[in-house]
DNA sequence: CTTTGGATCGTCT
DNA sequence: GACGATCCAAAGG
């Protein structure tokens, strides 16, 4: 039982205890937050997570882990503040930062980062991307940006080498993110869990809808 | 700008 | 054997 998640009222990426949160917690709360990629040969890739999904367990039919643990999602049953990967569509990877205790399945998609460090190798990872927001707005696109694949499924996102980490550089999440129904999943099961930050042209397209965000 | 359909294969039934 | 937590190019307004 987690007593205390937040002790500051402001969660701390590098602490363990606020990743056992829900999904639905976890997920507008790692707006703002910064991904390192560190490649195999040293290059350093970042970019702000802009836009988030939550995706649960037994208790969410959108979710890879409804129907219990399988080879291919037992990372979301670990412990929180590891990474997630799966790839689908036969060509696209996509990444989520797991949560809940050990044991309960829940993970946060995430669907978009602002690029911040290693635009150039972004570019080069991702011919046809003209402009900056064509790098990783999308779970597909960041995942292809900054090389991220099933290699690096339950890469832990708190320890340092693992090739992906959270970082906190001091930008709190937004007081009023947008928040809408998520993409891509079945209209039966639509509630708003997909947050993003408002105004910020690296959202995925299919999002600048509706919301209490606003520009 | 929006809409539409094809690509492509690991995973689970 | 069917179907994606997607992306992109092409075509139409």
């Amino acid at each position: 039982m987690i007593l205390v998640a937040y002790p500051s009222g402001s969660p701390d990426v590098s602490c363990r205890v606020s990743f056992e949160e829900r999904p639905t917690v976890v997920a507008p709360w790692l707006l703002n937050k910064v991904l390192v990629r560190t490649l195999p040969d040293g290059t350093t890739l970042s970019g702000r997570i802009v836009e988030v999904e939550a995706y649960g367990g037994s208790d969410d039919p959108a979710s890879h882990a409804y129907r219990g643990p399988t080879k291919r999602n037992r990372t979301m049953f670990g412990p929180g503040g590891c990474l997630y990967v799966y790839f689908t569509y036969g060509m696209h990877h996509c990444a989520n930062v797991v949560c809940c205790p050990e044991g309960v399945a829940g993970a946060v998609l995430l669907r978009a980062v602002a690029p911040i460090r290693g635009l150039e190798e972004m570019f080069t990872r991702r011919p046809g991307a003209r402009r900056p927001t064509d790098l990783a707005s999308g779970p597909g696109r960041l995942c292809q940006a900054m090389g991220v694949d099933r290699d690096l499924d339950g890469a832990d996102l708190l320890t340092a080498g693992s090739g992906l980490a959270l970082e906190d550089d001091g930008t709190p999440p937004p007081g009023m993110p947008g928040n809408s129904p998520r993409v891509g999943v079945g209209a039966a099961h639509q509630i708003a869990w997909r947050w993003w930050v408002p105004g910020d042209r690296n959202v995925s397209k299919k999002g600048l809808t509706r919301s209490a965000g606003g520009a």
